[in-house]
DNA sequence: GCGGATCAC
DNA sequence: TATGGTGATCCGC
């Protein structure tokens, strides 16, 4: 496994930081090897003096010095604070918030034990028992056996070779996990047709109605479910089931389900680190370091409120009461806000080439929106230098960008001045947008539309996200990925965490639900741009003759005005009562010495 | 509206 | 030999 007798990197406070976040961020998901200090140090090691490793360890001083400020402010706030007197208003909190208990639902969230590598497994036996990955360049998923040695998905093949010599490498092969993805998917359905799916692996159930409709108890359907799916496909799930999704989700392997008592509840979090949380990463969990786990955040609760700012005092009171969104509603196709492409390769200076990396990323998008109905109002480009700094460049327009040759300009506009660079990844991203199949279908369901059906299809090809599993780049699946929404839709419970429905679902399986269904009534649909009657059924000239009404400026402003309204049906105001991500909240004056544009003596390289 | 940062999958 | 891609949200300006 890993040499006992190497030499301990010194281990300097700031070095203990570096080293934990070279071990990225799945490091404390899944269940991992044991020695994973060991391993954490071999992860260094394989990486230092290399460009990656340097970023990692800017990013890691400016956070630090980001996190040493806020606590200078904790100091300063707490000096003058009457504590008594905040905990009594926080108890006051408390109590409002544990009012908003419902205890009524019943959530299940499943998910593919190590999906990618078991589907593998079926093909290939003789792996079994065996440590490999899937994945080249960058692992997509560990076997358990490979896992034990430190590897883990996310993690840079090389790495992985380090950690584990004999580990045996899997080409990513998408068209046999899609395949295994959409019968489990089919089959989980069953179960709830509201499920929010989140990624090819994952869902969201409320099992409320099943249990009742079928006089079936939580356990037993969920067991019978996970039956279903190992009958039907060989392959393992595992299930959490309580009152809410946050609970739901922190689960053990196999099939655990947590008692809908308070005290039960309250137990359960106790011992949940912070990071568990949705929307607790690696940097808010060092923000809230001295917390530890939810059961700290009681005692803790008067810095929290007076650092409500910094730390989002309803949303740790909540989690310390393990109170979450029971709303199970699966994802909307007018919630999308962007769509974007974008690519990594080798790093290029010349000009000339990285001109021709943004238009191969212009060519991407503009299939993927056409493909998929979009337009939008802003682009934004984003590269990343060769030192793995990122930067974005936005510029927005009073009319709708659909064609590549837009999108390629305005990247080139506004990636010219930045001139000279060294890149490793460029893309680009379309914001404000209007969705042509919604114009294009005002007053009509969406699913009844002939020729959406081959639209519906692409999207299927492929969900969105991978679970705990990382995806590799491919061109063909850009077409099919649909966004997760995190903001959540009238909830019972109050959502004050945009975070904490993150789950969701995606437009597909709602598009699929009317496959083979009812005959076209209409034969022709207006445009949405000049109105004229379309023939409905063929759905590439539909786009086309949008596309074509929309190219012409005079038009394309009469658009801008009147299918504003129509093109998002989700004006809905997403009653946002609370301030939302406090925890993201960052320092204004450690903001202020942020360099705003990339530093030009870094930028250049000269070979 | 823009740019940086964080997070999830 | 080579550390990913898509999308969302928030903050401070």
């Amino acid at each position: 496994m890993v040499d006992a007798n190497a030499k301990p990197l010194e281990q300097s406070q700031d070095t203990a930081s570096l080293v934990k976040r070279l071990a990225g961020p799945s490091v404390t998901k899944a269940g991992l090897a044991k020695d994973q200090t060991e391993i954490n140090r071999i992860i260094a090691e394989v990486s230092k003096g290399s460009k990656f490793y340097e970023n990692e360890k800017r990013k890691d001083k400016e956070l630090t010095e980001r996190i040493a400020k806020i606590l200078r402010i904790k100091d300063e706030v707490l000096k003058e604070a009457d504590i008594r007197r905040v905990e009594a208003d926080a108890d006051r909190l408390f109590v409002d918030l544990e009012a908003e208990r419902d205890l009524t639902q019943i959530i299940v969230h499943v998910d593919m034990d190590a999906f990618y590598a078991n589907v593998e497994l079926l093909r290939s036996p003789e792996l079994e028992g065996k440590p490999f990955g899937v994945g080249k360049g960058v692992l997509s998923t560990a076997s358990y056996e490979a896992r034990k040695y430190g590897v883990r998905s996310g993690m840079a093949g090389f790495v992985a070779k380090k950690l584990c010599p004999e580990l045996i490498l899997m080409p990513i092969d998408f068209q046999k996990y899609s395949e295994m993805s959409k019968k489990v998917m089919a089959i989980f359905k069953q179960y709830d047709p509201n499920m929010i799916v989140a990624g090819c692996d994952e869902v969201m159930h409320s099992i409320t109605k099943y249990c009742n409709e079928h006089n079936m108890a939580p356990d037993e359907c969920v067991q019978r479910m996970r039956e279903q799916v190992k009958v039907e496909t060989r392959l393992t799930v595992s299930a959490g089931i309580a009152h809410n999704k946050m609970l739901a989700k922190n689960k053990p392997n196999g099939q655990f389900h947590l008692s809908s008592e308070r005290e039960a509840v309250v137990a359960f979090m106790r011992d949940l680190p912070i990071r568990k949380l949705p929307g607790v990463g690696r940097v808010n969990e060092r923000l809230l370091e001295s917390i530890g786990s939810c059961g700290d955040i009681y005692e803790h609760r008067a810095v929290i409120w007076l650092m409500d700012h910094y730390f989002g005092k309803t949303f740790l009171f909540k989690a310390h009461l393990g109170i979450a969104s029971n709303v199970v509603q699966p994802y909307q196709r007018e919630e999308r806000k962007s769509i974007g492409a974008e690519r990594t390769f080798n790093p290029i200076d010349d000009q000339n080439k990285i001109l021709e990396k943004l238009e191969e990323v212009s060519i991407e998008l503009e299939n993927d929106m056409r493909e998929n109905g979009w337009a939008g109002k802003t682009v934004t480009l984003k590269y990343k230098l060769d030192t793995y700094q990122v930067f974005t460049r936005a510029k927005s327009f009073n009319r709708w960008i659909t064609r590549k040759d837009d999108m390629f300009n305005t990247g080139k506009e506004l990636l010219k001045p930045e001139f000279p660079l060294c890149l490793r990844l460029i893309g680009l991203r379309v914001t404000k947008l209007n969705d042509l199949h919604a114009s294009a279908n005002q007053g009509i369901k969406r699913d009844a539309m002939p020729g959406f059906h081959e639209h519906a299809a692409e999207m299927d090809e492929w969900p969105p996200g991978e679970g705990d599993e990382y995806l590799e780049g491919d061109e063909e699946n850009s077409a099919s990925r649909v966004p997760k929404p995190t903001s959540s839709r009238n909830p019972p419970i109050i959502s004050t965490r945009p975070m904490d429905s993150r789950i969701d679902a995606e437009a597909h399986m709602r598009l699929q639900d009317s496959e083979d269904e009812d005959e076209p009534a209409l034969r022709t649909q207006p445009c949405p741009v000049c109105a004229r009657e379309i023939d409905a059924a063929d759905n590439l000239a539909l786009n086309a003759h949008i596309d074509f009404c929309l190219s012409k400026d005079a038009i394309k402003q009469a658009t801008a005005a009147s299918s504003s309204d129509v093109a998002t049906p989700s004006n809905k105001k997403k009653g946002k009562g609370n301030k939302g991500n406090a925890l993201t909240r960052t320092l204004s004056d450690w903001k202020k010495k942020e360099e705003k544009r990339p530093d030009r003596t870094r930028r250049g390289k000269k070979k």
